[in-house]
DNA sequence: CAAATGCGGAACGCTTTCGTATCGAAACCA
DNA sequence: TGGTTTCGATACGAAAGCGTTCCGCATTTG
């Protein structure tokens, strides 16, 4: 905003974007292979082929370094449209079984997960990514389904959000059940007997 | 087992019972303010008031030190019995949330579960120890719901506890969205419209 | 051209943790 | 009593990570 106003301005060589990019890429690589508190700048800087004062010269800590790795990963989350709630919920939930399908994922997320607890600006990006973008998604489904008069128009929102994210959540995390397209479909019966519009309770 | 077969046989001095306590405890402590990967051999033999040697001459590793001391804090799941799975469920619901109002146990949860993705022996001591008996309450709880004819016979018991146990899970962890008492009711509300016999839908 | 800045790489001093060893005292057994 | 083991405490060398600094070269501006 400041440096980049009209086109470069600094007088000496400018700081290379490549290099930019493969310290984001080697640091989200390491936090994978290792967990977020397992990585260190210097093997951030070696995978990146980077000399350490060229990560430093950019971010002062790690946490800082992560978040804007955190972008890196964040896709936007397609919202399905199918014509109906089940079919959409079925299509947000494949998503999901896409993340969690990555082997590579689970020590990923619970990194994250054990450094949101002591970093309140870990837990922000989380939540404002990762999280907000998940919920939007699904929020919008919801109010379709709403709208369609499939869902019950009064139904608590942030909790069917929940009713969704979590068992998967649980699953992955702690009780390693399955997390697999039958799970999904049982899970989208689920939330719709729970919400579904009182007409419809045990069709299908 | 074999070594205290006959009342203390080995000729010098015996291991102290309170320091092996004193370091246990210690470890918990410890955990909880400053998280699994943070904690160190040398500050919990500091904490304890105990030499490292004494600590090292019991455990070679962290991991089965925490192990021993997740006994510790795991204690048994008191089954309520109030005669309908609505009651039952709502007082499995207290216990999740006593258990989350510690904001101590969010460090401590949270550390936990990394662990468990890079160390098979703590996910496995995590998983049959609190996850099981957690599940074990619950299932209990649900079956009796299904002989009384409030829930469904053919009702998925892996699922149903999933999705009373996920959703604060996910909240705790990942969202920070409301641990409490009403939402209690509200997800209490959801198992009994998803899983309970079709008659009953929409009363309370 | 000179001045300024960034590059990859290496070395620096500093701190923390590791796991082991050693100490004199204490607790147990024969 | 003498032998053995653990006690708490401290010191130790090795290893790792920190954040900084310097090098010689490259890339930009003026």
């Amino acid at each position: 905003m400041t440096e980049t106003e009209s086109l470069s301005r600094r007088p000496g060589r400018p700081r290379s974007e490549e290099a930019h990019d493969a310290i984001l890429t080697a640091a989200i690589a390491l936090i994978r292979e290792l967990g977020y508190d397992a990585v260190t700048m210097e093997a951030i800087a070696a995978r990146a082929g980077v000399g350490k004062a060229t990560v430093y010269r950019r971010w002062k800590e790690k946490e800082t370094l992560v978040i804007e790795a955190l972008g890196r990963i964040l896709r936007a989350i397609p919202v399905p449209d199918t014509g109906g709630a089940r079919g959409d919920l079925l299509g947000l939930m494949r998503v999901a079984l896409g993340m969690y399908g990555d082997p590579a994922s689970h020590v990923l997320l619970s990194g994250l997960v054990a450094a949101m607890a002591r970093s309140p600006a870990i837990a922000h990006a989380m939540r404002s990514g990762f999280d907000a973008e998940w919920r939007a998604a699904l929020r919008q489904v919801l109010e379709r389904g709403v709208a369609r008069g499939e869902l019950r128009p009064g139904l608590d929102l942030e909790l069917a959000t929940d009713v969704v994210s979590g068992p998967f959540f649980y699953r992955y995390l702690m009780s390693g059940g399955p997390v697999d397209e039958p799970s999904a479909n049982a899970l989208v019966e689920v939330v719709i007997r729970a919400f579904g519009a009182t007409a419809e309770t045990s069709d299908r």
